[in-house]
DNA sequence: GGGATTCATAACTATGAGTTATCAAACGGA
DNA sequence: TCCGTTTGATAACTCATAGTTATGAATCCC
């Protein structure tokens, strides 16, 4: 590399390869004439290379001035994009944010709040992948995502927490069912028919306080299946395979032979939160935050 | 442009970036902890990027530190590049060399010469073109071309000359022609036969040389055609338009059905001479006329 | 808990960038 | 041809700041 050198020494190169003329390129650098004469001086030497001939009272460069002159205007280009980049990577406004979600986050929530964010961020890219609770928590604390929308009540020490929307429960049956909202009365109607549900897997927490609402109608539900994604749920009660109770904003975005009543007298809810490492230095992270604290869905 | 910053900046920065720690950083670029530590604090205030987290007893690069760790050692590799291509320029081992030279040259000289050139320059570049003497001075002069091949006494204030081959005149005939070496005695057997000599255009010098030849033979020639170049008088004398005078080195080269039969008698010979501009600065001048002092025709 | 290690801070030193003063050379206009 | 002007280079000085030494605070580790 190039030691001994500056860049004070290409920056006054670049003017006087410009102006020709050492005091009008002294003036416009802000230095003394003899200070910019030392200081080309000493990069020709440096460098081993004369870039400039000065005969009579005329200053022209050498071909490797003229050379390095086209170059270095160049390279040097290239290396305020350089740190302009860095710069938006720095603030936030730049780079890649790994984020995750449960499923049931895709129909409301996460679509706002990305159109927000990309508003004020138009450069940065998203890495979106479903993916459960659980994984979830453990990507976040080996820091492979930034941040995690999940279901559950408590997180691991070292990760924060921030509720984003409080749904209620719907029961969700196939269209023709002869339960619909009209001549819907109280859970226990469904005591003996089948359900299908988010496996305990899923996330545990989520899981007992479905149960929960279970044990409130007074009954224990025949559990035909256990899934992990609301599609599959979807298809299967569709086919006839059983019923579900699911968070009611599932029931935007699929275009499926079923339906959906919301219970709106249980006292459960379920809220989507979002989680992020406390430790996690991606400036994006902090920018996210700042939007998702905002809006209100 | 990134004032404030300079060159050490970034050179200190990568050794940081390398060791991920100061102390070890700070022994290799042969500085303190503390100036390596102040140095990198100023060049992310400088910047306005924080490049390195430091909790605990570590140190790491943020992702805007990873993006311009990567960056710069392209960059800086490229301007190494620069450095060395300006220097190469600087020192005439590479560029462009452009000459001029009178047809005649071709036969011998100039192969060789540049032959032998390259073998030590092997990057160089040969801008070559063929023009006539007076066509070179005025090149030279404008400093269009780096060095002319001429046949002429004298060349005008400013233009240095060297010569490079003396050669002695033969006389050109057609393969068939009554004269040849055996039965050949005196110039004067072809006072009454047309000769096609090269324009005094070529070069008043040499077209005044070949007139004394006349002169000394004792008579004064017929002159049936003018013409600039080698090639166009054999064509004629093939064709029996008439004989002619030229150097006797443009005897190889050329396959026709003509003879040549050399004036040795005569004291007429005509050298071949390098000319330069004195205040040419090409690099690849000064190192040309080295090689061409040493060679020996 | 005490020694060791790491980076940051503070105060000092000294290198060298930048300054002013001046010179020599070469224009250019009378 | 001569004198005033303009040019870049040189010399001697000054002052800003890179780099130094000394020390501190935090953390690690035996």
């Amino acid at each position: 590399m190039s030691y001994q050198t500056e860049f004070r020494h290409f920056r006054y190169f670049l003017a006087l390869a410009e102006d020709l003329h050492f005091r009008k390129a002294s003036e416009r650098l802000f230095i003394s004439q003899p200070g910019l004469s030392r200081q080309i001086k000493q990069m020709e030497e440096a460098l081993g290379v004369n870039l400039f001939e000065r005969h009579n009272r005329k200053v022209k460069l050498t071909k490797a001035g003229e050379y390095m002159q086209r170059e270095l205007i160049n390279n040097f280009q290239r290396l305020d994009d350089i740190i302009s980049h860095a710069k938006l990577l720095n603030d936030g406004m730049d780079g890649h944010l790994k984020l995750g979600y449960v499923g049931s986050a895709m129909q409301r929530v996460i679509p706002d709040l990305l159109l927000k964010f990309k508003e004020e961020h138009p450069n940065v890219l998203f890495d979106i992948n479903e993916m459960d609770n659980n994984k979830q928590i453990k990507a976040l604390l080996k820091q492979e995502i930034d941040v995690g929308f999940v279901r559950m009540e408590r997180v691991p020490r070292g990760l924060n927490i921030l509720p984003l929307f409080e749904d209620t429960f719907s029961l969700v049956l196939p269209a023709d069912h002869k339960v619909d909202a009209s001549n819907f009365k109280s859970l226990s109607q469904f005591k003996d028919e089948p359900f299908i549900l988010f496996d305990s897997s899923y996330s545990q927490s989520y899981y007992e306080k479905v149960m929960q609402i279970f044990d409130d109608a007074g009954f224990a539900p025949i559990i035909s299946h256990n899934t992990v994604n609301a599609s599959s749920i979807f298809r299967l009660i569709e086919n006839k395979f059983g019923v579900s109770i699911v968070p009611t904003s599932l029931k935007l975005g699929y275009d499926m032979n079923i339906k959906f009543i919301e219970l709106n007298e249980i006292p459960q809810r379920t809220t989507l939160k979002l989680v992020w490492n406390s430790v996690n230095t991606n400036p994006l992270l902090e920018n996210f935050l700042d939007i998702a604290e905002k809006v209100d869905f």
